[in-house]
DNA sequence: AGCACA
């Protein structure tokens, strides 16, 4: 029942994306959020309707896909829980490193299987008039830490207020995380007052969405960012 | 829920 039985791989396979973010723009934001675990070779991401709401990471090393599967697993990305888990098969960016890849077509048995399983989904659309099964549980929400709800207290800014940085972060790192998002002004660092930052964008949809993404963001383990508006 | 590589 656990994604547990499924072995480990350079690729980890996350469902639960919110399906409304553009297809680039998934890529990027994942792109950036994962490296933190290691070097990427390749984000995949399609909008097919079978395959919304999905992507596939590939990392260059299994411990950094373990890692990412681990400590990302549940994190509010987009306003939704990630749900993580490796590939069940091995990515082509990676078949090609190993120099395994054999380009598709030698695999009879795989169309025939997708082709059995169009057939089964189209005789179960005939008879689909129901079907939801709400089994969203959040009970193990403490796999990883979130800001507290702050913002709740504070009206929407296009300037965002990070803490609980740790005092090594650069401004440099902080645009790694923030320019992704559209809108993205510039990063200000407090040396004053290590820990903290200020993110500007123009406006305040656009920092929202920045804030959705990387509430929580950890930099280092014990970090979780917490992004709050600033007060005006 | 759904495991691809356009």
């Amino acid at each position: 029942m656990f994604s547990v039985d499924i072995p480990p791989n350079q690729t980890i396979y996350i469902k639960n994306l919110n399906e409304k973010v553009k297809k680039e723009e998934l890529k990027r934001s994942l792109y950036c959020l994962f490296s933190q675990y290691g070097r990427i070779l390749d984000v995949v991401a399609l909008k097919t309707p079978k395959l919304r709401g999905q992507a596939w990471v590939c990392f260059s090393e299994v411990t950094a896909a373990s890692n990412a599967v681990r400590q990302m697993q549940n994190f509010p990305f987009y306003d939704k829980p990630m749900r993580i888990q490796y590939a069940k098969t091995k990515s082509d960016c990676i078949a090609k490193e190993e120099g395994s890849f054999v380009p598709r077509e030698k695999k009879k048995k795989q169309e025939e299987k997708a082709e059995r399983k169009r057939r089964a989904e189209e005789a179960q659309q005939s008879a689909t008039a129901n079907g939801a099964h709400g089994a969203s549980t959040g009970g193990a929400a403490a796999t990883f830490r979130q800001g507290p709800s702050a913002q709740e207290t504070t009206a929407p800014n296009n300037i965002l207020f990070i803490e609980n940085l740790p005092h090594e972060t650069t401004s440099r790192m902080l645009e790694m995380l923030f320019q992704q998002f559209a809108g993205f002004n510039e990063v200000r660092l407090i040396e004053a007052k290590p820990g903290i930052a200020f993110v500007d964008f123009e406006d305040e949809v656009q920092s929202s969405v920045a804030m959705q993404a990387l509430q929580g963001f950890k930099i280092t383990p014990q970090n979780p960012m917490i992004i709050t508006f600033a007060k005006k």
